[in-house]
DNA sequence: CGTGCGATGTATCGGTCCGATACATCGCGG
DNA sequence: CCGCGATGTATCGGACCGATACATCGCACG
C-alpha cells in the first residue's frame, strides 16, 4: 500500500521524506492519519534497492563553494524511474482483496486520475461488494442476534450500518458517472471546462489506449 | 487494544479463541474486520503469562476414560482471573491517545455498558475532539489546496469530509443523552426498571440476564 | 458405505506498519 | 544571543495481519 502510495505520489513530482509524508496527508486526509516514518524511510529504501525510484542528495544551487563545514546532512530527493512508473501501473492494474479495504481503495481512488476507466470501475464495484457484505453482516446482527447485545454496543451497530449505506450510496454515484459521463460527480458540468493544469496525468474525462 | 477486546469480552464468559474471534467480530463489526489469529493466540498467550487470564483444556465430560486415542486436540477455554478484571478496569479508566482513533474508540465503546458514566463521557469527548480536527484539516484542504488536486481525491475528501460531519453529530447526541439521562439513543425508555446485574455497570436501556 | 467438503479449532511465520525516540539545521522573535 | 517551532533524516521494538498448515467433526451426495 504505501509502496504504491509513493510510487504513485512521486509520479507528480520529485521529493524528500518529509514532502512526501505531508502530500500523502493532504491527499488520504479522508481515509487514514499521516503516515509514520518508521514506515517511510525503510520503504523508501525498499523501493530504491528494487530500482523503482532513485535517491539523490540535493544540490548546493550553483555554487561549487559551500563548504560543507557541519558535515551538512542535505535533504534527499526521490526521482521515480521508468521501472517505477511500470511497477506503479502494474500494482494499479492487478486488484488484490487489499485493493478494496478501506486504506487500498483510499489509496487507489486517490490515484484514479492515473488509472484507467475500466480499472476504476472495477475498483469502485468492487469496494462497493465488499461494502455490501459489512452491510448485511451488520444487518444480521442488528436483527437476528439484537438481543445477546448491549444497546451501546447495538448503537455502534446502527452507526456503521447508516455509514454503509452512505458509502454504498455514494459508490453507485460514481459507478453511474463512471460509465456514462466523465467528471467523478460534479452535478453540474455546464460549463466549467476544466482546463489541463501541466503534464502527463489525463484526467477523468477520457484516457486514451483504452478498450471498452 | 486487542488486550482491552479480550478481557472485556471474556468477562461476559469462558471462551476458546474461535469463539473469541466470533463474538469480537460481531463486537466490532461496525469498526473492523474479524481479527487475526496471528494476533489472537500470540496475544492470549501473553495474556496468560502476565495472570490476567487462565487456560483449562476442556474437561471430557464425566468418564475418564476417554482413552485419548489420537491424542486428541482439545479445546483450550480462557477464563479471565480477578487481577484481569482488574486490568481490564484500569485499562478503560486510563485514556491514551489511541483511546480516540477508529479502531481505540470502537473497542472502548463496545464495552460502554462496563464503563462508568464520567470515563464515557470523557472519551466521547475526546473521540469528538479528534474527529472535529480531522475535519477541520479537510475543510482546509478543500479550501485553500483545492486546485492543487484532481477532481477524485477532491471527490475523496468530499466524502470523507461528510463523514466526519455525521459523525460529530453522532457524537453530540450521545453526549447530551450521556450527560442528563441514561440510555444511548433509544427515543423510548419509557418502563424498564433498571435491574443491576452483579457489580459496577449501569446498564444503559435494560440489559437481560444472559446465559449462554 | 465411503468420501469429500465446509465448519470448527489451534497454531506459526514472515512481513507491514506504527509510535516513541533521537538528533541536526534553520529562521525568527524576544 | 538564545530558545523554540518547523523542517528534516533515521532507527527500534512491538502490534497486528495474511497465508499457511494441520486435525476433528457432522453431513450431504453418490
Amino acid at each position: 500500500m504505501l509502496e504504491l502510495a509513493i510510487l504513485g505520489l512521486l509520479q507528480e513530482a520529485p521529493m524528500h521524506g518529509y514532502e512526501l509524508r505531508k502530500e500523502l496527508a493532504a491527499k488520504l486526509g479522508a481515509i487514514r492519519a499521516a503516515i509514520s516514518y518508521g514506515s517511510l524511510y525503510p520503504t523508501l529504501r525498499r523501493l530504491q534497492a528494487a530500482g523503482w525510484i532513485t535517491e539523490a542528495a540535493e544540490a548546493p544551487a550553483t555554487a561549487e563553494e559551500v563548504p560543507a563545514l557541519t558535515s551538512r546532512r542535505g535533504r534527499v530527493v526521490y526521482t521515480i524511474t521508468a521501472e517505477g512508473k511500470e511497477r506503479f501501473a502494474q500494482l494499479i492494474a492487478q486488484a488484490g482483496p487489499e485493493t478494496y479495504d478501506d486504506t487500498g481503495f483510499g489509496v487507489h481512488f486517490a490515484f484514479f486520475a492515473r488509472t484507467d476507466q475500466a480499472t476504476r470501475l472495477r475498483i469502485l464495484e468492487g469496494r462497493r461488494r465488499r461494502i455490501e457484505e459489512r452491510r448485511e453482516g451488520l444487518r444480521d446482527v442488528l436483527g437476528r442476534a439484537a438481543e445477546r447485545l448491549d444497546a451501546y454496543t447495538l448503537e455502534l451497530q446502527r452507526h456503521g450500518l447508516d455509514a454503509c449505506e452512505r458509502e454504498v450510496r455514494w459508490l453507485e454515484e460514481l459507478i453511474a458517472n463512471e460509465r456514462s459521463g466523465r467528471a467523478p460527480t460534479v452535478p453540474e458540468p455546464g460549463t466549467a471546462g476544466g482546463r489541463r493544469e501541466n503534464e502527463s496525468p489525463p484526467p477523468p474525462g477520457e484516457s486514451r489506449t483504452e478498450r471498452p
